[in-house]
DNA sequence: AAGGATAACAACCGCAAATGT
DNA sequence: TACATTTGCGGTTGTTATCCT
């Protein structure tokens, strides 16, 4: 089996950052017919773009529901701890994390916290040579084996955006009764966490976490700087656009991604999509 | 103000697994 | 079952923004 002829390889393939006219096109093909399939979508669209770079577009960057900007101190925490025992399996990582991509935590990880942990370590390592084998990192963040906080029942979420879970689901499912456990004795406590002990309602709590953490990005963004990340400001588009809306809304999208000003065009997009962010569409 | 260094992040590349025929 | 094709993942690079001198 000889390796498929890359679709890079094509003449007049473009490459490089995308446009927000591109990013249209792409928004709106997948509107109509869903992310897969990502080999016709150069094909449908007339995009010059090969098929995985539109897959890696709408996945890192585009797609409804992403949560980007800063890490919060919770999630650096789950990072932390699930790069200690996955290692550096984003895809797997990111399954814990489904308003973060994988892209963004390998990013996240190589920027900032591999030299968080690393300098960290450093004092920890120094006094492994001089006391005892237990006092080996931070305890607040970086021990597996630490009993200080708890991820009670913690699950991989799967992202219905993607299917990136599916292909690594096996993997996954074999070490998820592990990062269950490590989280059991990790995770911040919570009055529900704490009352719950099923995989169920632990599950359905971290994804009220999720939902109403989304929430709060998109009001955040929109109080504080008026300025929406392109994914939060889609998701609230595209939702109404889903369920029928006029070519209006749609229009406005064009306008902010073609916005120079973001700020002006959102205010727009806001009265109409407000409400929407705590609501992810599912395609 | 200019230029270099560094940080942050988007995108690309190659491989392997999954899927289709 | 073998092969062809598609998709996903992880590593890496390129570009832009920001900071520092």
């Amino acid at each position: 089996m000889g390796r498929p002829p890359c679709c890079d390889v094509g003449v007049g393939v473009k490459k490089g950052p995308w446009t927000p006219e591109e990013d249209i096109v792409l928004v709106s093909y997948i509107q109509q017919h869903g992310p897969g399939n990502w080999r016709s979508v150069p094909e449908n669209t007339g995009l010059m773009r090969c098929s995985k770079s539109c897959r890696l577009r709408w996945t890192n960057y585009l797609r409804p529901g992403i949560k980007r900007g800063n890490f919060t101190q919770h999630e650096e925490g789950i990072i932390i701890h699930l790069q200690a025992l996955l290692g550096n399996k984003w895809a797997a990582i990111a399954s814990y994390l489904p308003q973060r991509t994988d892209n963004d935590i390998k990013n996240y990880w190589n920027t900032h916290l591999k030299k968080k942990v690393k300098r960290l370590q450093q004092p920890a390592a120094d006094s492994f040579q001089t006391h005892s084998s237990n006092a080996i990192t931070s305890p607040n963040y970086y021990s597996p084996s630490s009993s200080h906080h708890s991820l009670q029942g913690m699950q991989p979420i799967n992202n219905s955006y993607t299917n990136t879970t599916c292909s690594s689901a096996p993997s996954i499912n074999n070490e998820t009764a592990a990062v269950s456990n490590l989280f059991q004795t990790w995770m911040r406590p919570s009055p529900a966490a704490a009352s719950a002990n099923s995989k169920i309602a632990t599950q359905e709590l971290f994804q009220e976490e999720q939902d109403a953490a989304a929430s709060m990005v998109c009001k955040d963004e929109m109080a504080m700087t008026g300025d929406v990340n392109k994914s939060s400001a889609l998701e609230m588009v595209v939702a109404p656009v889903m369920a029928g809306a006029s070519a209006a809304t749609f229009s406005l999208l064009e306008d902010w991604l073609l916005d120079d000003m973001p700020g002006q065009a959102m205010d727009g997009l806001m009265g109409i999509s407000a409400g929407c962010c705590a609501d992810p569409i599912m395609f």
